[in-house]
RNA sequence: GGGCUCGUAGUCCAAUGGUAAGACAUCGCCUUCACACGGCGGAGACCGGAGUUCGAUUCUCCGCGGGCCCACCA
């Protein structure tokens, strides 16, 4: 064996040589001992940071002692590609929009800088050491998903599960498109706040009087004592002189403008939250290039609406107050527009009605770690409305769906027709409502969510040839990071629950999020991305994992390189150990001694200690205990024979054999490389398996327990240690030879040993008055 | 504002109803034939307050500070 491991050949050979063999391949051959595993499908968007690291690994750690255990391991890998992140990216990449394009033409642009990334990802997450079946790879964006998506449409529509409803979108009017809260940001802007007088009483200031043709409501707080005398009041809006009611509500604030505010359709968020609770009347002034309707200022531009409208008002008197104010909006991040809200049918999927159901099967899935159900059920307990998953987006699969020209009836796809495109194909059937055959495709998109939410049956390929779906499904365990248990978790349960009347999983591991070195999560734009390759290169993939096994499940963790080198010495430790054992090598006698005894008996506590903590996926404190029994087996156990291999004695060889596998099984879920090289070096002939990562996990029985030895070698390893204190303070090598120890008690085999790790010509049983703390035992040392 | 969570040596963190393990850094000793990417040893810590308890770092409450999610921000 090599003096030096160089990791990244190491890496390189061992990778390759787990594809060829095809170590992480799923068998499909039934249900028997599957575990199934949903991977979070990563984003496309460009970056891959040590967040991914951290994450995927903890779940690695999951699926490799899993496999060790002889689970047929089902564990699949996705690119999400459907999202707005993976759009914008491409936008971005090609300095072009989806709308300029068109929606055919930017999923193949997509598709290619997928296909550019993926290669790029797999490269990655295969040099972690992520040991997923890469046969078993889907993307969101696909015709296969594409299909699953519409198909999981289709059905809850005939459940009754889906309808559709007018609401207010997030809009930006210079380019004419729907936008995701992701895309908004605030912009400080100054801004007239003018005051309106509606009557004698009713004063509002507002920052968009040209807007008052849509005000449907007025509000006061009701601690307002001045104000609210008008509540249940009827006002005429001046101008357009309709009449609108004065409502009582909470959210008004008493110390802006008047203390009572105008609700027009749609000025802000406020507003749609008012016009849903009130049920207020939808008045709609506006086209979608923010242009009012030419009924209304004669079809100006909102800005020169607002000027038009303040000379109006000033001519007839109403103007009491005016002055320039500067408050925060929203605006567009790519433009700098400031936002609209357009208002359209969207579609929704029922899911009020299911909360107390929601809960219940929450409450059937086995949470790690257990305190994130709580979060989940604070999320479906606040559920106020159902889940919109439409969007007016350019880029993402379409709705399977037409409706009628007549009578605005959805007319829906056939299902063996999917995946369709309703802006290019046509409806197969009339009208079922009126029997008309003129039709107007729908022209949203899902949200990406409502893909997401499927990946189980994604994985098991339902509505395909749903191949797996008895195999995997419901899947074992979902890991995901714990800022998304209200999206992806929570949707997922829903849409697979109304498609099987089964949970998902059985149980799901929530890991928290790889931060830098500071604590902050990693984002392009606050420039702390870390690179996995980077750490990798430098320091190894075993060492890059043992960082991330070191924090407890749920938990965030800062990137701390000490963290990794101290990895690397790990590494560096196993290596040399196996090599020492190389060098020790030859035919192991049968015979053992106590110290052997002892190290095997504690070896096996350890080994039933970290089975059990895997067990409750608690693979942070495994690893503890395993990288702790390893440095204690070489400070003491592998010192303290050195004496007799040195002398010819090959007693020890059975038992340092064993007890080494026995770490280095332990460490394989967390330390591939490393574990696999050694395995394959010093034991796959003996255990006739070509992988450690498909070999047995050790098990109760395969190893020795004796108590007795367990008890007469922890004490001979105190009084090694007290020696070595001893020695210490005298500033002795702890090698040099002492002449004399007399002990308070005859140690009988152990005698030999004590003299061999310490050196001692002569130990023997005598009057002695110092105390070895934590035995009964006294010595004396003579140097 | 609400929910959850975290707050331990210079730094990162572990466990625990009876004062606390480890890693990095630091200091001292040891160049012993697997490993100086090593060994041995030293110094160094439980956010603040109240309560429960014989006893709290550990349990409860309050406060302060960090994180995530949600709500709010005319």
């Amino acid at each position: 064996m090599k003096e030096r491991l160089d990791h990244k050949e190491l890496e390189e050979r061992i990778a390759k040589f787990w594809e060829d063999e095809g170590i992480y391949s799923f068998r499909n051959d039934g249900p028997d001992k599957v575990y199934s595993i949903d991977t979070p499908p990563p984003t496309i968007s460009g970056l891959i940071h040590l967040g991914h690291a951290f994450s995927y690994s903890q779940a690695d750690f999951v699926a490799r002692y899993k496999r060790m255990r002889g689970y047929n391991v089902f564990y699949p890998f996705g690119f999400d590609n459907n999202g707005i992140p993976t759009e914008l990216f491409v936008e971005k990449t090609y300095g072009t929009t989806a709308e300029k394009e068109g929606r055919e033409k930017f999923i193949g642009l997509v598709g290619g800088e997928t296909a550019k990334f993926a290669e790029m990802y797999k490269s990655t997450w295969r040099s972690i050491g992520i040991s997923v079946d890469w046969s078993l790879l889907y993307n969101t964006i696909s015709e296969e998903v594409q299909k699953i998506t519409q198909l999981s449409f289709i059905k809850l529509y005939r459940m009754g599960r889906e309808y559709r409803m007018l609401l207010p979108t997030i809009w930006c009017p210079k380019e004419g498109t729907a936008l995701s809260q992701m895309e908004l940001k605030d912009k400080s802007l100054k801004s007239r706040f003018v005051t309106i007088s509606f009557s004698d009483q009713i004063k509002i200031a507002t920052t968009r009087p040209e807007l008052l043709p849509a005000c449907v409501a007025i509000f006061v707080n009701p601690d307002d004592t001045k104000n609210s005398v008008h509540v249940g009041k009827i006002v005429k809006v001046p101008i357009f002189g309709h009449e609108v009611k004065v409502i009582a509500d909470r959210r008004v604030d008493m110390s802006k403008g008047t203390g009572m505010v105008m609700c027009c359709t749609f000025g802000d968020l406020t507003d749609i939250e008012w016009y849903k609770a009130y049920g207020l009347e939808l008045k709609i002034v506006m086209d979608r290039h923010g242009k009012m309707l030419p009924e209304y200022f004669g079809g100006r531009k909102v800005r020169e609406a607002r000027e038009f409208v303040i000379e109006d008002l000033r001519k007839r008197g109403c103007i009491v107050d005016e002055k320039e104010i500067v408050h925060s909006v929203n605006v567009h991040e790519r433009c700098g527009t400031e936002i609209e809200f357009l208002v359209k049918k969207q579609w929704f999927v029922k899911y009020l009605d299911m909360k107390q159901k929601l809960i219940e099967l929450g409450r059937e899935l086995e949470w790690n770690p257990k305190y994130m159900q709580v979060r989940y059920e604070n999320w479906v307990n606040g559920l106020q409305w159902d889940w919109a998953i439409s969007r007016q987006r350019l880029y993402g699969i379409p709705f399977p769906v037409w409706y009628c020209k007549k009578c605005d009836a959805p007319i829906l796809a056939l299902e063996s027709d999917l995946p369709v495109n309703p802006m290019k194909d046509m409806p197969k059937s009339k009208c079922e409502n009126c029997g008309s055959s003129e039709y107007v495709p729908e022209e949203d998109i899902f949200d990406t969510w409502a893909t997401s939410s499927l990946t189980p049956l994604i994985n098991a390929r339902w509505g395909l040839d749903g191949k797996y779906m008895d195999s995997v499904y419901p899947m074992s365990l979902r890991p995901q990071a714990h800022d998304i248990i209200s999206f992806w978790l929570f949707t997922t349960l829903v849409k697979c629950y109304l498609h099987t009347g089964k949970i998902p999983w059985k149980s799901v591991l929530i890991s928290g999020h790889g931060l830098d070195s500071k604590g902050m999560p990693m984002h392009k734009s606050a420039g702390n991305i870390i690179e996995p390759r980077v750490v990798i290169e430098k320091y190894g993939a075993d060492s890059l994992r043992h960082w991330a096994s070191l924090s407890k499940l749920g938990d965030d963790a800062s990137f701390q390189e000490k963290d990794v080198t101290s990895g690397a010495r790990l590494v560096n430790k196993l290596w040399n150990t196996a090599r020492f054992i190389s060098m020790n090598d030859g035919k192991p006698e049968v015979k053992t001694r106590i110290m052997d005894r002892w190290i095997a008996s504690r070896a096996t506590a350890v080994m039933e200690k970290v089975t059990e903590m895997m067990e409750e996926y608690n693979y942070s404190g495994a690893k503890r205990e395993a990288d702790a029994f390893f440095w204690f087996f070489c400070d003491n156990y592998v010192e303290f024979i050195k004496y007799r291999l040195y002398g010819g004695d090959r007693s020890p060889i059975k038992t340092l054999r064993e007890v080494f596998l026995i770490i280095i099984k332990m460490q394989a879920p967390f330390m591939p490389y490393i574990t696999e090289e050694v395995y394959q070096e010093l034991y796959m002939k003996q255990e006739g398996c070509k992988s450690i990562h498909i070999s047995k996990w050790p098990g109760r029985g395969d190893m020795l327990v004796d108590p007795d030895a367990l008890a007469a070698g922890d004490e001979a390893q105190k009084v090694i240690a007290y020696i070595r204190q001893w020695k210490h303070d005298r500033k002795i090598a702890l090698n040099a030879e002492i002449s004399e120890v007399v002990a308070s008690k005859d140690f009988g085999e152990l005698e030999a040993d004590i003299r061999g790790a310490m050196n001692i010509r002569k130990l023997s049983k005598g009057h002695a008055t110092s105390k070895v703390e934590g035995t009964d035992v006294s010595i004396e040392i003579m140097q």
